[in-house]
DNA sequence: CTAATTTGCCTAAAGGGTTTAGGCAAATGC
DNA sequence: GCATTTGCCTAAACCCTTTAGGCAAATTAG
């Protein structure tokens, strides 16, 4: 019989159209082996199990954001450098809803640290010297950008901004107005 | 045989205490007949499926939520106002991960437009009336705010702020420092 | 206070996902 | 060309979901 020529590569990246396509909740070491036209068990060989597929795609999905990121950040600071950053999250998002989910979950510490979401906190320090903000407001502002960024995201994809005046793209501009405007004046203690 | 004396009501209570205890994608029915010493085909004389029982629960949170809201807003205005709001939130998320979790589920539109959902986003609207907003400003700002709150506590239980300088709780406050100063002083177009 | 009816929980069974153990054949190395 | 490694397979156990049909407990009516 011939081989199918299963790599934890390209389950992996197949493992993250699957998501795109019936959402991260959906992607089972099943439906995998289906898309392969491969029996379930063929799969562990190249998987821990369940869990470990769906580290895998998460990881991926924070490498590809944080190389989208550090694109549009190259050549920005201020505003500019804020907006380009957001738009890559929102975009993402919508083009890639099951690896925008995969983004989400929860990572144990030690793999967490050694994943490409080091790269987005670092990014969004990045972006904060264009403002004036010394510690510990700078961590302070790192994490309302990334509650914003995220809310906002999650918000959206849940539906909650749909079938309501006004747009929600205009809601987005208009809130990345705002950050900068807080950013610019943030207040004293 | 004795009955056990199931309702859907009491299989959605404990079935929202099993969120808290074992998170709420745990929460399956066969989990819940257990902790009822009942056949897992008992409930669904009660419930219509897995997904039933898991909206049910989310519907249960949000009112939960929404009662705490009324409660807190009482008698308050302005940046309190504001304070007492973010930290129902922030609160019942740390007393009931697993009930905040239910309810952030996606839910139909015209369930969500029968659940207590709609009181909250009167509730946020009701908070800006102490600061000085036209629409469709006043909108930009509910979505803002519900995109903070929720992305805040979100990236905060799936551990994103702990284990690193200064203190969540800190920047919590800054950030609802920020937000007031931000609502105070929301620039124009 | 029985008798009839409704209701509640049960057994049985089918379908799907996860995971491990052990086997044979294809690919690789000498 | 032969030995070894690697890859995919069959088989099987376990758990969760869901439906169908049955018996007994609770409720209602005469």
């Amino acid at each position: 019989m011939a081989r199918a020529g299963l790599t934890t590569e390209r389950l992996t990246q197949a493992g993250a159209e699957l998501a795109d396509e019936v959402g991260f909740d959906q992607v089972t070491v099943s439906a995998l082996a289906r898309r392969f036209d491969v029996k379930v068990a063929s799969l562990y060989s190249h998987l821990k199990n369940s869990q470990d597929l769906k580290t895998r795609i998460a990881l991926l999905a924070l490498e590809e954001l944080a190389d989208r990121a550090a694109d549009a950040l190259a050549g920005r600071a201020g505003k500019d450098a804020l907006t380009a950053f957001a738009d890559v999250y929102r975009d993402y998002a919508h083009e890639h809803p099951g690896r925008y989910t995969a983004a989400r979950l929860r990572l144990d510490p030690e793999t967490a640290a050694a994943s490409a979401g080091v790269r987005h906190s670092q990014m969004t320090r990045a972006i904060l010297r264009g403002y004036d903000l010394e510690e510990p407001d700078q961590t302070h502002a790192v994490r309302l950008l990334g509650s914003v960024f995220h809310g906002y995201v999650s918000l959206e994809m849940a539906g909650g901004f749909s079938h309501s005046a006004p747009d929600s793209q205009e809601s987005w501009s208009r809130t990345l107005d705002a950050l900068d405007a807080l950013l610019r004046n943030w207040p004293a203690p």
